[in-house]
DNA sequence: TCGATTGTCTAGCGGTGCTAGGATCGAAGG
DNA sequence: CCTTCGATCCTAGCACCGCTAGACAATCGA
């Protein structure tokens, strides 16, 4: 069995090297310059083989998205564990958050701007989608003010995470008041 | 001279013809259905004649941007100038605007998820988008809070109310909980 | 009436995502 | 060791995309 033991391997690793060469193409040129013709040109095969993996274009953008939700929770735990008191840490999380964004915008439109296939807000949400907003939740639980869901409060304020990060990056919003945006925002929504 | 009144006005009539076909279009089918072929033969004109009106495919996403913008200015000015008092203002102007989004998703994108070439947060900025941006400061402005730049506040506002829409409409919040949503918001943002 | 200009169309270019079908190669059986 | 056979991969091609060159017809001014 160890020769199919050993097909595998080299299946599953041919399998991350598209999805990380999609991901780097894609940080490199932008979504649109990731074709499939390029991307089999990249990992030395031909088109049909990215399709013995993914039913199309699209898996392979939920599968970059899947990797980067795992990223991105890691990134804003790491962000709030580093900060005291909950303001310090909310006002850390956002920064990770945003910083995420900025630092890899084509992950963050594979998880949030394209359509990966993936399902949201439902049970059969990947796991790396439900920690990612698990992480959000764990440093806002404690900011969301008596009365008020947490859950609800972590939409609203990923919402605006989400907006100032989008906006942004479209160049619809000033560059120079970036930090400015976050500390009202954070001042404003959460309960200290 | 009137002949070339009458052809300058039949072309005027047939630009709107485009600008409103492609936005029926991409309302009824998403703006990935609107091809130029398509596009060409709803209106009953060949492929070119669009680059006759139009750079490309962009400009016509720009347009009918363009269009939304207004309307939607006029869409926020109304729900505000009907409410009483500053928070209901608030509360008003963020319905009206998360509505708009719900009810033209089309004309949503075109103003704030693709690419119409337009320039934003700049001197070359287009009139209607300029003045949907003046339609959220107006109301904005009273409940900025003391020592707040008005401009300031009503971009992040502006930018939750568009992560809001945007996650909304992917599928990525709970749709029942969205009036929850806006009430949430408008308290902790707005300063009354 | 004739030439020039304007307007429109047909046809086609290089690209896209995706797939059918044939060639090739390696593992298993005689 | 050789042969068979199944898995694996590639060539070639489909229908569609945005966009444009160049032919053609209609209209205008002289």
């Amino acid at each position: 069995m160890s020769v199919q033991e050993r097909k595998e391997r080299e299946r599953a690793a041919r399998e991350r090297l598209i999805v990380a060469t999609a991901r780097e193409l894609a940080e490199e040129q932008g979504w649109d310059a990731v074709t499939t013709r390029r991307l089999a040109e990249r990992i030395e095969y031909s088109q049909p083989v990215l399709y013995s993996h993914f039913r199309g274009k699209r898996e392979i953008i939920g599968a970059v998205a899947l990797e980067g939700a795992t990223e991105m929770a890691a990134a804003m735990r790491a962000a709030a564990a580093a900060a005291d008191g909950p303001h310090a840490r909310v006002t850390a999380l956002a920064r990770a958050y945003l910083d995420f964004a900025a630092r890899s915008p084509a992950v963050y439109d594979a998880l949030f701007r394209l359509d990966g296939g993936l399902v949201f807000a439902d049970e059969e949400t990947p796991q790396p989608l439900k920690d990612a907003f698990a992480a959000l939740l764990e440093t806002l639980d404690e900011v969301a003010g008596d009365g008020v869901d947490p859950g609800l409060f972590t939409e609203v304020f990923w919402a605006a995470l989400h907006g100032l990060a989008t906006l942004s990056r479209a160049g619809r919003l000033l560059p120079e008041d970036a930090e400015r945006r976050v500390e009202l925002l954070v001042d404003r929504l959460a309960v200290v």
